[in-house]
DNA sequence: CATCGATGTTGAG
DNA sequence: TCAACCTCGATGG
């Protein structure tokens, strides 16, 4: 399922292609189809991702919240940003440990993603006749350079949605959350949710996950997942952030010193911007060129502890333990975070 | 080709 | 605590 930084991959593509069109909304599938009609017609004014959240404006004050939850899934079609490098994962770099093979621009590409030598072929970031999925992984429907049938082409399968306009058209498929809001509403939702680093603040964000972390007797593993405490970080950055903080995930909150706080949250900061700017999960910094390849072909290659049960800790050597907590996989390493 | 499992959340019990 | 939601890539035969 989609971290924070797809639903802010996803939310950019709304904001390049579909903010100041005027949208036919429909529900294939039928599920949604009173949603549609109420949005039917109507201007995108704006396009916001809070976390895992994605927010669409439209003229009349109303809103479409949609959550993609464990399967959900964008499909992309006609005018469309395919880059994979565009903007600001330079701009946080260096606050924490990291050797910038990441940073230098050495933009993944990769099997499933979209890829460095189209952006070589094309202008970075020009919008591209295309198709794209965009969920966890984000995977170019047809080869570059080839031209769609009709556009748009009909709807496959369960389209709970599908927002149109005269160049673009964006499907959607299997969300937890799909539904058209009143202001109120989104104020609501909005006020359950924990900071964002791409959203608020930085220095009131990181000083409020130290007051709300420090209070609680909950294991830090269990807060990380919290997202009323920070948002948009999942299972796989869980995982991957506590480790890389060498920090054990039953700790209880109040007894993580502030400090570490502040770290978590500015390593989370500093990973949402690669995930956003690459469209991955990357997160092991200062690989070579060959770890880098290697993270980059194989899933399995690209984390410290995540999905790597009973295998060599990356550091020590230690095999890596996995646990359930609250229904969730929990990996990490227990000699390192001990 | 059938089965498994997943990057998530909600609500019932 | 656990099933339900609902989709599809990975896996194994």
């Amino acid at each position: 399922m989609p971290e924070g930084h797809s639903v802010h991959r996803i939310t950019r593509q709304f904001a390049r292609h579909f903010v100041g069109e005027q949208v036919a909304a429909s529900s294939p599938q039928g599920r949604f189809a009173g949603g549609a009609a109420e949005i039917d017609g109507r201007t995108m004014l704006s396009a916001k991702a809070v976390g895992k959240q994605m927010f669409l404006e439209f003229t009349g004050g109303l809103w479409l919240r949609v959550h993609l939850g464990m399967y959900g899934a964008w499909d992309f079609a006609g005018d469309i940003t395919t880059d994979a490098t565009t903007s600001s994962a330079n701009g946080r770099m260096g606050q924490t440990n990291q050797r910038g093979t990441v940073a230098s621009g050495a933009a993944p590409s990769g099997a499933g993603t979209e890829g460095e030598n189209e952006d070589s072929l094309h202008s970075i970031g020009a919008p591209r006749r295309a198709r794209l999925r965009m969920a966890e992984a984000e995977t170019l429907r047809s080869s570059p350079g080839e031209q769609d049938d009709t556009f748009p082409a009909e709807p496959i399968g369960a389209v709970r949605v599908r927002l149109l306009t005269s160049h673009s058209v964006a499907d959607l498929r299997g969300p937890t959350a799909c539904e058209v809001l009143y202001p109120e509403q989104v104020a609501a939702v909005l006020a359950k949710l924990g900071p964002d680093p791409l959203v608020d603040d930085p220095v009131e964000a990181e000083d409020r996950v130290v007051k709300t972390i420090g209070k609680k007797p909950t294991p830090i593993g269990l807060l990380l997942m919290d997202q009323s405490v920070i948002s948009g970080i999942g299972n796989v950055y869980r995982a991957e952030i506590l480790f890389r903080a060498r920090l054990n995930p039953h700790t209880p909150g109040k007894l993580v010193p502030a400090e570490s706080v502040r770290a978590l949250w500015r390593d989370w900061t500093y990973l949402l911007d690669i995930g956003v700017s690459t469209g991955q999960m990357m997160t092991m910094d200062g690989l070579d060129e060959e770890q880098f390849t290697r993270a980059l072909a194989s899933r399995d290659d690209r984390h410290w502890v995540y999905h790597r049960t009973g295998k060599p800790c990356r550091v020590c050597g230690t095999p890596i333990v996995m646990e359930v907590a609250a229904a969730r996989k929990l990996y990490y390493c227990p000699v390192c975070q001990a």
